[in-house]
DNA sequence: ATGTAGTAGTTAAACGTTTAAGTTAGGGTG
DNA sequence: CACCCTAACTTAAACGTTTAACTACTACAT
């Protein structure tokens, strides 16, 4: 391993010397700094960015953890927003750290652990929800952080979230335009904040259109496929001036499982009953029909709030603390083909 | 922050004995232990891992890479392989930094720059394939690293891969004796090692079987939905004598485009034809119908190779320096329910 | 009494940077 | 010619650890 005496003596100069031209920083004379970087050239030196974060008391590292999918759940976000992150990071000189949430009871040791030694230089978050922990830890501890994801109205705190209210919205737009009146919608137990703003778009849409809701079109089940699947199906049960010709799912998993219902009531997804999924996962375009769904912009919102971490971490002043990205609706199969309209 | 210096003031004794201490290196009497660990308590000091790194020379960090999807695809090995290598990290007090593969024209360069500025100990691997670049820098470079996947036969590093030639055997012999006898196999181009392994095992078994291959049943195609759906559709207008009533797919994916390739043609998967994937993608149990597919043990794979990774970094000879696991076929309906046997 | 060995601790150097402070030479000014 | 200023360096300290080398003390054998 080269280091930057061994530059600093093949160049003849002393090492202050050999940084202050790597930096630029420090007067330096054009023939010495000529000589320095021919002398970096020739013996490939890098500074070794660990003395480096001795020096400045800092990782140049950013963590991020997520929580691991139970085996036959795909995580939706994952990659693209993990690439998204890892690209902006290196463009400032930063990398990712990825670790791994352990144990749910202690949900912050990690975090602190990061902290305590030094691992990084700032966190971001994922998957936040209200009085998330991790959230009250950090802002107590005045450690750098982003979220993806809102929580508690009441803490200051930056983020970045993509509107569930306006996806949802869009969806059920999307639907009344095609003809339905009966729209359902398979949300998630109460406790998600994403789940809250995700009904309330449902609500507002169905309001704004005139349109009323029976009780038995709001489900609420858990985030996996089996759930979905079991508590879509009495919908399809119901007589048929009350059972609804269009279903909004919270998630491409759960409307999966909605799509399966509907099959196995002998009825036509995208003729009978059109579906909408949300986050418009890679499969969403393979499937039997193809599924309407909410495109996430994944890979902005991690080069976004990369970008405000580093910000962040170098004292800098935020422009914008609080970003709300719309998604985008990808219109398929799923909900064209509809037998209302014609 | 409180550093090494704190404690040892606050102990009332030298740094270098609290170093000794937490090490439990150096002979120290009970009661000055007690003290600097009461010491240690009171103040909440962990150790910088910057520092603990400049002085071992060593930043106890993995690298790892992965190439990023095109956006209407999944990568079916990411989360859970990376989980697994995160966990198995942070048990040995390391950790894994995610940096993302920029331009395929010099795929070595980001490993380069990591080795050179000590930004991390060793790499993990993922996606080999025959004259990889990465693994020829890092043998040339004699720096440590362990491969998900083979390389040249004649290269000799450590590696861990899943065995593709025994997997889709297992899936040949499933479809063989549920009574199929014209099978088919939707292939990578030859180029791909992993392709190569996986389209041996299905000439393999076939051969065992004493079962013939039609020349036009063994089809090369790209690692995408749309031209597996593509390319499987010559198939399904074939005559009924020499048209294949089970299909191997390389992948999920792939396997996706070939189940709708059959409903275009009218025919039913599962009952006309059985259709097997690899990957055991979270997906593959909620098709209509459920595919059949070859789980990889990911997670194990992920541990395994960081585990290896550590050692190696450690200096430690490898117990096993080239590992190879099964798969493990899952059956779906995509396979059972076929006309054949009854 | 003297040397020896072991125990328990300290001192100081080292890891590879950055940077404040100091030094030197040269040129301009009164 | 003495003075000051500036440009172009160098010296040395600092970041927070680990660890080799040293010191001081006690206990014990001779």
């Amino acid at each position: 391993m080269t280091t930057i005496k061994d530059v600093a003596r093949r160049a003849g100069v002393s090492i202050a010397t050999v940084s202050y031209v790597l930096n630029g920083t420090g007067a330096v004379s054009e023939p010495t700094r000529q000589k320095v970087l021919r002398a970096v050239e020739q013996l490939g030196y890098r500074p070794s960015v660990i003395a480096q974060g001795l020096q400045a008391r800092a990782s140049r590292m950013i963590g991020y953890s997520w929580q691991p999918m139970p085996p036959d759940q795909f995580n939706p976000i994952l990659e693209k927003f993990l690439h998204g992150m890892a690209e902006a990071a290196a463009r400032h000189g930063y990398h990712v750290l990825a670790f791994p949430s352990t144990s749910p009871s202690d949900e912050v040791a990690p975090y602190r652990e990061m902290v305590e030694t030094g691992r990084v230089d700032g966190f971001v978050l994922s998957n936040t929800n209200l009085d998330d922990p991790r959230i009250q830890y950090l802002l107590d501890a005045d450690f750098p952080f982003v979220a993806f994801g809102r929580s508690n109205a009441g803490l200051d705190f930056p983020w970045v979230d993509v509107d569930g209210v306006d996806g949802v919205e869009q969806a059920v737009r999307h639907l009344v335009e095609l003809g339905h009146r009966r729209i359902a919608c398979l949300a998630w137990p109460e406790d998600s904040l994403t789940g809250q703003y995700r009904l309330q778009g449902y609500c507002r849409a169905m309001a704004d259109a005139g349109l009323g809701v029976e009780p038995e079109w709001i489900v609420r089940t858990g985030n996996f496929y089996q759930e979905a699947h079991r508590d879509a199906r009495p919908w399809f049960a119901l007589s048929l001036d009350r059972r609804p010709t269009a279903v909004v799912a919270l998630t491409d998993l759960m409307a999966m499982g909605v799509m399966n219902a509907v099959v196995d009531a002998g009825l036509a997804v995208g003729g009978d009953v059109a579906v909408i999924g949300f986050d418009d996962s890679p499969v969403a375009g393979y499937l039997q029909p193809p599924l309407t769904s909410l495109r996430q912009p994944l890979a902005e919102v991690g080069e976004l709030v990369v970008t405000m971490l580093i910000d962040l971490v170098r004292g800098q002043a935020l422009a914008r603390s609080q970003v709300l990205l719309r998604p985008r609706l990808i219109v398929r199969d799923s909900t064209l083909r509809s037998r209302l309209g014609s």
